[in-house]
DNA sequence: TTTCATTCTTGAATGGTATTCAATTTTGAA
DNA sequence: TTCAAAATTGAATACCATTCAAGAATGAAA
């Protein structure tokens, strides 16, 4: 037992933790890579240096994992996402440029690809991470007069499905990329506020997010 | 071989129609029983009195059958629907009280609750069934001055899912009933519409669908 | 340091199921 | 009646997710 390994508040807490890190990344990596339903635990496991069974010891089940993934790339998103709008005035903006920076990710991002299959579960810890701060958003540009917003989490709950399902219709080819500024536009105006305040809201600038 | 058989321009046919029919009934029974993913092919081939092998000769895979069952689903509640909105005269109308009753069956069916896992199957099956009408009564109501939709086929892919995830909100007890009326207005908003006409419209007579 | 109960890790075995395929049956035309 | 083609069959295959008995690793206590 040499001296380095001695900090005591548990070792074994520790590599637990790296672990538990460790298979979330390998995870997102292969999941990311052949898809959910494709990956497997097995691959997983080699990929992150565990044995197979030993999964199984951090998360119950394969979906289980798979949201871990999800839930981790959607924190993130909104973390990043939070950096910027935090500067903003108008609370109305706060949304809408969250609802695009997610779609434009969605799109864009590689590792979101293979993901979008299994909507329900991506949109499910879309509504998880980002509800948080897009419904606190919803009600606050409700209170300034901004929105009209009746139900946030319900608003909410139908915008990360039409997310991904416009996202879906994107990346497969069914639709070109083109269409996802009209869809921000239909997703703004859930909100209650008119079509043309929706445009004028998805027009504002875009400024890029954080690393 | 007797009288009866006879008819020759395809016994065969004949027989391969019942056939795939049988299927398509057997699968939507045992998948509305136990979910698309626990209904077992091996059921579902038993259920029709089929060999198992024999389901292949009419579905490429399960998951084939599985769309094949939904698109069955939807194509039926489509046209349902159609006889009803058939004597409608406000477009804008026509298309509401379609999403209306796509939500209440959605929710309240006790068949369709299994299925809206996979949501992305049962979406496109929507998008693909009900996408003709829709289309057209966006496109119409648009025309007549009615809504403002600048892309059809986006606002309906956008409502397709939003739908999928009200009714699965509903019916795994994340939503109470009662947002359903909500969802409605938010879902015709996405036509552009102002909130007070979505409002206006959702509040119409709902007519009852016939069997 | 040694001991030992506890906790963690492991990968081979299990179980379940979609899918395939060689053999068999049915078909309908000749 | 005969036969090639088409359809059907269910047992065999292949593929994993998940389990579990056996074997480390750990750290508290002696």
């Amino acid at each position: 037992m040499n001296i380095a390994d001695q900090q005591k508040p548990g070792r074994v807490a520790r590599r637990r933790q790296r672990n538990h890190e460790t298979l979330i990344k390998a995870g997102q990596d292969v999941m990311a890579e052949k898809g959910i339903d494709a990956a497997t635990m097995q691959e997983i496991a080699d990929r992150a240096d565990l044995g197979a069974g030993t999964v199984y010891s951090y998360f119950k089940s394969k979906d289980d994992l798979a949201i871990a993934v999800l839930e981790r790339l959607m924190h993130d998103l909104a973390t990043r996402i939070e950096k910027v709008t935090d500067t903003f005035g108008d609370p109305g903006q706060v949304y809408a440029y969250g609802v695009y920076k997610v779609i434009e990710t969605a799109t864009g991002d590689l590792r979101w690809k293979q993901l979008l299959s299994r909507s329900e579960v991506i949109a499910d810890a879309m509504y998880r991470q980002m509800g948080p701060f897009a419904i606190r958003d919803l009600e606050n540009a409700t209170r300034a007069g901004r929105f009209r917003v009746e139900d946030a989490m319900l608003t909410f709950k139908m915008a990360t499905y039409a997310i991904v399902g416009v996202a879906l219709a994107v990346t497969t080819g069914q639709m070109p990329d083109s269409v996802i500024d009209e869809s921000i536009v239909g997703i703004l105006c859930m909100t209650g506020i008119g079509r043309d305040e929706a445009i004028e809201l998805a027009s504002r600038e875009r400024p890029p997010l954080p690393a």
